[in-house]
DNA sequence: CATATTTGTAACAAACACGATTTCTTATTA
DNA sequence: TAATAAGAAATCGTGTTTGTTACAAATATG
């Protein structure tokens, strides 16, 4: 499984634009600071955009910012936004159908796979982007003193 | 992402075991029902031998069978077993070490993480073997009227 | 209006993960 | 001894993600 790490740098880059909810970012600062590609940057915001949660603004001085408050962005909205697959898979081939238990556990594990991530996006959903941006900057505090 | 499906093949070979908890199963057996290769069923079975969930036995008649009741295994027991790589990810490299968002973003993540694959395995623990095998049959029985 | 800046998008290579397959070894039953 | 079945290693093909380059489109500034 080629393991997508968008949903971690989409919560630091939108970390990243809490602390100054007015200005607009470039993807060229965002990717200095998570260490990735422009482009890449650019790739992600252009999905969160879609989901409402930023903002853009083509040419001098624009860049990407929050179309939100930041306590009013949820790591479910960055979930949904910006997660290309599932954690749960059905098989590539459909199980045989002479099989009385491969018939009906296609069914069965759709259900399973709804209610278990359901429960996962419902935990993310306790958690606001401005709780994950005081939580940085007391760790910063805490760090300096 | 290579999106991994043993836990999915998982579930349905364990499903056929519970129906006859005292036979063994050969991988050629399940891979017929599976619509796999016995070499990957004999793979992942050996994930969920060294969880304690199945038991082996080589030679002719061996194959593999449950090595508990299926009421004493839940979903969440072969999530634990098979799955191989988790559903959230840190980037590959880590942010850069100016950034104080970035420095505190590690451990934020991982304690998101956490929580998040928590409430996952929280919801598969709810349902057993026995639960999926149940709902099996009762389809089966509805279908076939 | 011209220029520089910045996003948006397409295309492509490299790295990686997973599944399928083959082959061989080991253990066990008859 | 022979047949059966798991165990384990190596290899191949495929699909996904990331990084990268290149270019088009939009916009602010002078």
């Amino acid at each position: 499984m080629p393991a997508s790490c968008q949903f971690a740098i989409g919560v630091h880059t939108l970390a990243l634009l809490a602390q100054s909810p007015d200005a607009f970012l470039t993807s060229n600062e965002i990717a200095e600071s998570t260490m990735t590609h422009p482009v890449v940057v650019r790739r992600l915001m252009a999905s969160l955009q879609e989901a409402g949660v930023v903002e853009t603004q083509k040419g001098p001085g624009g860049g990407v910012r929050l179309a939100r408050l930041p306590r009013q962005i949820s790591l479910a909205d960055v979930y949904r936004a910006v997660q290309t697959s599932e954690p749960l898979h059905l098989p590539h081939t459909p199980p045989n159908k002479n099989c009385p238990i491969g018939q009906a556990m296609q069914r069965i594990l759709e259900q399973i796979f709804e209610r278990a991530e359901s429960a996962l996006t419902g935990e993310l959903a306790r958690t606001t982007l401005s709780d994950v941006l005081e939580n940085a900057l007391a760790q910063h505090r805490a760090h300096a003193s």
